[in-house]
RNA sequence: CGGGGAGUGGCGCAGUCUGGUAGCGCACCCGGCUGGGGGCCGGGCGGUCGCAGGUUCAAAUCCUGUCUCCCCGACCA
């Protein structure tokens, strides 16, 4: 029974002061979510139908690949996080019980499920398996925001495959990318799957599902046929033009300047003509110098990812005395490993620092005045060409994630498991995310508009909204009355606006809340035997016949997207 | 963690500079009208001004401390 009279549904003409992103503004206003404190948000009930209808979907996609749905604590002993080495993570909400003893929050789940598995599976026979469920992690962020876009407390959807070997795990992941495009379509979202960095979870490969839209956190670098992480994307440089290069490189006078742009504009040529220098110490406490042109900037992931370990960037008295005055330092003469990004010509004639006070060096040809390293390590910027493709940058809401994990954590959490041979082996893990808050707010993000949520007919918090215009007694009513049981009946779920209201407040809470169909019943269209139905994507309308009306919305609905 | 901003009826805000005992719109309650885009008239309820301490005859307002929330950045296993 959902009368709009006596359901727990509180809108609000105005968005919450302090909202900024549209999905907050809206949900907020619609009377989904209600915040309790920071990055803590209560799912009302026609938020929490939304979340369930997604629950939902993901949890049939996860069944159709063999998952078996289970469901672990919140609340962990200390231990298994210190055998995985993460109970230092800063974002781990750490507490102790009354005993002393050291607790967590659980953040995610790969210990507590690897500890099941190892404790049980011990033959080749038993596996692969996937695991998941749905729970909530808690996560201590440095900073919350945007409504449920980023928050301490959310619930996850997280699975786990085991597998014997690599091969198994590639299986198992792509059943996994197989059921997560399913389910971002049955979702109605707008999607893609980037390749994403396997972060410091010590994985061997990653992708991510990321919504495209302004609220979002990320940047995804697209161009057909490609889709990836600005963290990891890789892509031909725009072409710059160079001096020839003259037989050596020569000294320039450059007093004061020690940016790109002032040096640029004096020898009046463009900021990719220079290339800049960026040095690093190492983990280790080896110094070395990455060079970027000068219209690019270092990716600090890529670069961890070449140096294939941690860095830091030099601090300025390290600089000073191994290279030269910070502002005027360049690779030629360095006494150090130079790493040499791919965007840099191997014979054009490059203006750089000179490691001396108030002096540049012009014509400068990597290789002849300088030994280096191919890296790739810039990030991309629009324009970039993938397959001659220009490539573009749009920020997106990371609503879901895959890793293959290997033996990350079968290793320290001793998940083994005997082979044909009798030998025993690691199990090889991949582990898989997906938030349904975060979907629902990119779905609001993506199809909202100046009237508010229009919801993908899969996530709507109900398949229609019947309003009836007209008081008790009416004719109007009677006929809403028949109409709310038998659009029921017919599968339909409906939310009755049986308010006595008028019909503007009631047309703007129903848009507000964005179901896909809007039905009116009122005197004007009744007068010709009809009611109207208003499709609230695009908020285009159209009467049909009261007979037949049930039939009519139950087939339109089957239409909608 | 760095920078910026804000806490005053349910929501959105004014009042703070210049101290004098709290106000507006919406919402809510009652009565009536209206009935296809947040309508109209009349009458009401509701606030220890985030918290604590201080100054003062008197504090939303001045001082000190503290808590909370938001935005930008850093971070984001």
């Amino acid at each position: 029974m959902t009368r709009l009279t006596n359901y727990f549904l509180p809108t609000e003409r105005e968005p919450p002061a302090d909202a900024e992103a549209v999905s907050h503004k809206l949900m907020v206003r619609a009377g989904l979510i209600r915040q309790i404190g920071s990055g803590l948000w209560s799912w009302l009930p026609a938020g929490w139908r939304v979340h369930q209808r997604i629950v939902q979907i993901v949890r049939e996609e996860m069944n159709a690949i063999g998952g078996q749905e289970m469901l672990m604590p919140v609340l962990h002993p200390a231990e298994p996080w210190r055998r995985t080495g993460r109970y230092e993570i800063d974002e781990l909400f750490k507490l102790n019980d009354r005993r002393g003893a050291d607790m967590v929050l659980a953040m995610t789940h790969e210990e507590i499920v690897t500890g099941h598995v190892a404790a049980a599976v011990r033959s080749y026979r038993d596996l692969p398996l996937i695991l998941y469920h749905f729970q909530i992690k808690e996560r201590d962020e440095p900073r919350p925001r945007a409504g449920i876009l980023r928050t301490r407390e959310f619930i996850m959807k997280d699975s786990y495959s085991f597998d014997r070997d690599q091969e198994g795990l590639e299986v198992s992941y792509q059943r996994h990318v197989e059921a997560y495009d399913r389910m971002f379509d049955r979702l109605g979202l707008e999607w893609y799957r980037v390749e994403a960095d396997v972060g410091m979870m010590g994985g061997i490969g990653a992708h991510e599902y990321m919504a495209p839209c302004a609220a979002g956190e990320n940047e995804v670098a697209l161009a057909p046929g490609y889709a990836a992480n600005v963290e990891v994307a890789s892509a031909q440089a725009q072409p710059v033009s160079l001096e020839p290069a003259p037989a050596a490189a020569e000294d320039v006078h450059t007093p004061g300047m020690t940016t790109i742009d002032a040096v640029a504009s004096s020898l009046g040529l463009s900021p990719g003509a220079l290339v800049k220098a960026f040095p690093v110490v190492v983990d280790g406490g080896e110094m070395k110098l990455v060079v970027v042109r000068g219209d690019h900037r270092v990716n600090e992931i890529k670069l961890r990812t070449a140096l294939g370990g941690d860095f830091r960037p030099a601090q300025t008295d390290e600089i000073a005395s191994r290279l030269g005055p910070p502002g005027f330092i360049g690779p030629v003469g360095a006494q150090m490993p130079i790493l040499l990004d791919a965007a840099i010509e191997p014979d054009g004639g490059y203006v750089t620092g000179a490691n001396r006070p108030d002096m540049h060096l012009r014509g400068v040809v990597p290789g002849r005045d300088f030994q280096f390293e191919r890296v790739d390590v810039r990030s991309v910027v629009a324009g970039d060409t993938v397959a001659g493709a220009e490539i573009r940058i749009e920020p997106a809401i990371e609503v879901g994630n895959l890793f293959k994990l290997g033996t990350r954590y079968s290793d320290p959490l001793r998940a083994t498991y005997l082979d044909q041979a009798g030998a025993e082996q690691l199990i090889w893990m991949g582990s898989y995310g997906f938030g349904p808050a975060r979907s629902a707010a990119a779905a609001v993000e993506q199809y909202a508009d100046e009237q508010g949520i229009s919801w993908p007919r899969s996530m709507a918090p109900f398949d229609v909204e019947l309003v009836v215009l007209g008081k008790d007694g009416s004719e109007e009513r009677t006929l809403a009355e028949r109409l709310y049981a038998e659009l029921q009946q017919a599968g339909l779920d409906v939310l009755y606006d049986d308010r006595d209201a008028g019909p503007g407040e009631k047309f703007a809470d129903a848009e507000l809340l964005g179901c896909p169909a809007r039905l009116t019943v009122g005197r004007r269209t009744l007068a010709a035997g009809e009611i109207e139905v208003q499709i609230r994507r695009g908020r285009e309308s159209r009467t049909v016949p009261v007979d037949g009306a049930v039939e009519a919305v139950a087939e339109l609905w089957r239409e909608l997207p």
